[in-house]
DNA sequence: CTATTCCATGCTAAATGCGCATATGAAGAT
DNA sequence: ATCTTCATATGCGCATTTAGCATGGAATAG
């Protein structure tokens, strides 16, 4: 009997029952109700006489074949009017949160990504959502890396190899090394450049990256050449702004240097292929879904390029 | 199309799905959250995975075997809950109603009614329903009927006959007319009176109800006695407190002067037989659910006596 | 390596819910 | 007065849904 009991509270209170019954309120009459509802009117009839039996007492006076709602019946509507109005309120809620009106991000990424594409990107993704609270972050290698897996941001970008095991890293954009080479140089004529073309040229470097340095400086050994480093910096926009200007030949990430490619300059890759691998990386392995839209961003993006 | 998605809007939101939804938060894992729920892991588990699709979205991360909520999952579930604690509180309004612990109930009746034995039945009833409002009016005849006619109060009591025809009236309480004898009087030994003993019998009259009035005059009157009025006076209570002093002889209603009985009186019938018939009066034909249980109560006081 | 725990799914039986048709009762029109 | 109309209630059959049982797969503990 309690198990009864406590099965059909459960089963009773049906919300439909509940929409019939305001609308059979609001409308005055069980046939409009249902019409309004969307089913027919035995439908709508049994639903109330269900409740009625629910709730234990006469929703309505069955009054010369017309319903008209009870003392009883108008207590409780007010409270199910309540409770239907913050069902609703669930579905909407599901509903922002299911098209991303809803809902914070937290993105942490190196200077270099951020200054570059990701402030782009980061811009489509604020058209396509609105609503979401979006937090970018920067800071250095380590730094992105402690902060995803510290969970203090929802995913960053990192270049790979990652060497951790608890993050977890979807390489989104893979691309070669790149000279950036003002349009007057002599070498813009060239279809690649290598170290050895590269001999007693004034280059600009970036000493970020321990990885991305140490091949180039690599390159240039096996080939036996010392590289005339004029400039040392810090973000591919200043690099390519030196070069640009004349300075020199700047060596950076291709897909970076992509979105400073101005008249001024014009890109031939580098060789050998230094390839350069960054991927967005989250601490869990199933990413919130703002992270994967964020991520869907990202792919759509390069694509376009 | 437009209909399959409003029925499934309406389908959709089903309140076991929710609670289940807020069980296995609270609980940490389906299995327990069904046995909880008091149905199988198969059951709970389905709920979930269908209230995910309804939701548009993932609420928990399957992660190695066990579910952990998700943020999007934990943004909507505090929207859950308040919507399940008002479908609760639906649910405990309902029983409220349902028992009589919630509600309002205005009875009227003339104050001689009151005054008696309509008092202690409210006394009862309050008993019986501690969480009804009670509102207890008192007012004429007339007056009495118009509240009741202008549904002011929910039902009122008046001594029949009523002689409208947009009142209900059920009899409650028909009884005889009572002579109230102080206990030293001669015509205490007497087992009944009549118009000829009392000839010269010092008497204590209400004025109120014409009707009864008017039918102890006429019984006197067709005795050929002129009855001596001492003391006219318009409670039942004041009429007994003075024959109690010996005053004279009161001659009222049985039932309502058997709440006044002391050792100083005692009753005996008048003759001839003056009926008196008080109902339970209401506009609607069918009262409300406190009116009724009012009534009962009323019914079942009165078999006591 | 095995036992246990937990979630997911295929399958079947039962319950639920809806619509259609129809009965009943009341009010208004001819 | 009878008929039409309107509104609610109910019997019946079908489609959908739901629960349970049994099973499978994956991960963890011993």
């Amino acid at each position: 009997m309690g198990k009864a009991t406590a099965t059909r509270t459960l089963k009773n209170f049906n919300p439909r029952a509940m929409e019939i019954f305001r609308e059979v309120v609001r409308m005055g009459s069980v046939t409009s109700a249902a019409k309004k509802a969307g089913l027919g009117q035995p439908a709508a009839s049994r639903l109330i006489a269900q409740f009625e039996q629910d709730v234990g007492f006469e929703l309505f006076h069955r009054d010369k074949g017309r319903l008209t709602l009870s003392p009883d019946g108008l207590l409780l509507y007010d409270e199910v009017v309540r409770a239907l109005d913050n069902i609703a309120r669930v579905r909407i809620l599901a509903s922002d949160i299911a098209e991303f009106r809803s809902g914070q991000l937290r993105i942490v990424a190196p200077p270099s990504l951020l200054e570059g594409f990701l402030s782009e990107i980061a811009a489509d993704f604020l058209k396509l959502y609105p609503k979401v609270r979006l937090t970018l972050e920067s800071g250095g290698v380590d730094t992105v890396k402690a902060m995803i897996a510290s969970r203090a941001v929802d995913a960053g970008f990192v270049k790979l190899p990652l060497e951790r095991t608890d993050l977890t890293a979807e390489s989104i954009l893979e691309c070669g090394t790149t000279c950036v080479i003002p349009a007057q140089h002599e070498l813009a004529q060239a279809k690649s450049v290598d170290a050895v073309a590269l001999r007693n040229v004034p280059l600009i470097l970036l000493g970020l990256g321990s990885s991305s340095r140490a091949q180039v400086e690599a390159a240039f050994a096996t080939a036996g050449v010392v590289p005339t480093v004029l400039v040392e910096t810090h973000t591919i926009g200043s690099a390519c702004a030196l070069a640009a200007r004349g300075v020199g030949i700047a060596i950076v990430n291709h897909a970076l240097a992509s979105a400073y490619v101005r008249d001024q300059i014009i890109l031939r890759p580098f060789v050998p292929d230094i390839r350069q691998d960054y991927a967005f990386v989250t601490a869990d392995p199933t990413p919130s879904r703002l992270a994967k839209a964020f991520l869907e961003c990202c792919k759509a993006s390069l694509l376009n390029k």
